[in-house]
DNA sequence: TTTTAAATAATAGTATTACTATCATAAATA
DNA sequence: TATTTATGATAGTAATACTATTATTTAAAA
């Protein structure tokens, strides 16, 4: 099977190799164990997703998926990071004909907050329901005690490169900005975190009636320019 | 043993009874319980953290803790919950003399962003610890799948409060702000974020240098003193 | 003070998880 | 065709997350 290599238009996100036993982009079966990942792991939650119940979603073995991956946590931080590449390029995408500093950032920051579409470029991986797992699972990927080790082999490169680029866009809007770093961090995180309080703690947010993502735009924007406006 | 009740003054916090089987503040194996899980989740982090290395560290069996709770998820959330509660109270207690809403607010978000020493009111309960448990896990009470449920039983009531209360400090320094809950829930949470980072990820913040956190406390009270004051 | 109830300790057992190891077979490559 | 490489099938282990049972201690009620 397989359609030609010349018939393909597919973004390829470039992952650290240290991830993986076996690169899951090589293969049939590698590509299936990111795809059921996402879906398992959304539907089921991190913590009760196993190799097991993976394996035989895929119809293959529990140690057909270890070949691949040594652990979850590392396939966790795989399809992550995977996410943070692919939003890198659509932001380098959707901003490259944006000039105006504050136009591309208010852009980053709807890109940021807003649930994507279906990426057809990418086969096998589904971004709307990823992008589902980065609000409720992501930060499981660095809150562990082993963040500082996983942070040495440049696990977290993807989204560090990502709070550089909007660090970057934060002071092309005001030089004078101090935190450009800090905010661009808090830019991403909040818009996950918001997002997950409307949907299931709304008293901890403003926007408990419509359960809007714009509103979260609104709000974000809102905090973001009159800090670096003031 | 034990000292009678009118020789003690301590702060007692009233807890959600759903959150375990027996009273844990009712004993003393109920009170190592709380203490030794503090000291294990701080040191081997939640996920590595189970009852029989509690069970070991107390010098009581599995079964022991099990008769207080019914697993670790519930001993997290009634662990956070009093901290919470107890952070309330501290909020309370430190501003209570304090009429100018901003001087107020600035005081909040100090006791928010800062590791407290370990209040002596609290025998069995080292704060500063908690204040690290809370930072490194404490989203991991809520970002789970039965957070609904576990919302429906008011699990997260002293957190809910606590925002309710830093919102109303917000509105009180300008009734016309839009976001009173979120920008309280986003206070608390970049306040434990930019700590982690600061002190694991740290090319996330602008504070690595230094590792202080008062720069921490500068960054929110710009973040937020822009947005509510613009 | 005795009786009774409640809390704890000691032990055992189960299903599931997170792996590791082995061997056979199929597919791709040299 | 020989040989490497990936996969499948199966087994096994230590640890985890519990539940259940019985004996013993401690504390409260009669």
């Amino acid at each position: 099977m397989g359609t030609p290599a010349f018939m393909k238009l597919e973004v390829q996100i470039k992952m650290n190799a240290s991830l993986y036993l076996r690169d899951p982009e090589q293969s049939e079966l590698g590509k299936n164990i990111i795809k059921f990942s996402i879906e398992l792991i959304h539907k089921h939650g991190f913590e009760a997703f196993t190799f097991k119940k993976l394996a035989e979603a895929i119809g293959t073995t529990e140690a057909g998926v270890y070949r691949y991956f040594e652990n979850k946590h590392k396939l966790l931080v795989y399809i992550i990071s995977w996410y943070w590449g692919w939003l890198e390029f659509q932001i380098g995408y959707q901003t490259k004909n944006v000039t105006n500093p504050v136009s591309k950032l208010k852009k980053v920051i709807t890109i940021l907050a807003t649930t994507v579409e279906d990426d057809i470029m990418t086969g096998h991986v589904d971004e709307s329901i990823l992008h589902q797992i980065l609000i409720s699972e992501g930060s499981k990927a660095f809150l562990t005690k082993q963040v500082s080790q996983d942070n040495k082999q440049e696990y977290f490169k993807p989204y560090k490169e990502l709070c550089n680029t909007v660090g970057d866009i934060i002071l092309e809007c005001n030089s004078k900005y101090k935190y450009p770093h800090s905010l661009a961090s808090t830019i991403i995180e909040v818009a996950h975190l918001q997002n997950f309080f409307m949907n299931n703690l709304p008293s901890l947010t403003d926007f408990s009636k419509s359960k809007n993502e714009d509103q979260i735009i609104v709000f974000l924007n809102d905090l973001v320019f009159s800090s670096i406006e003031k």
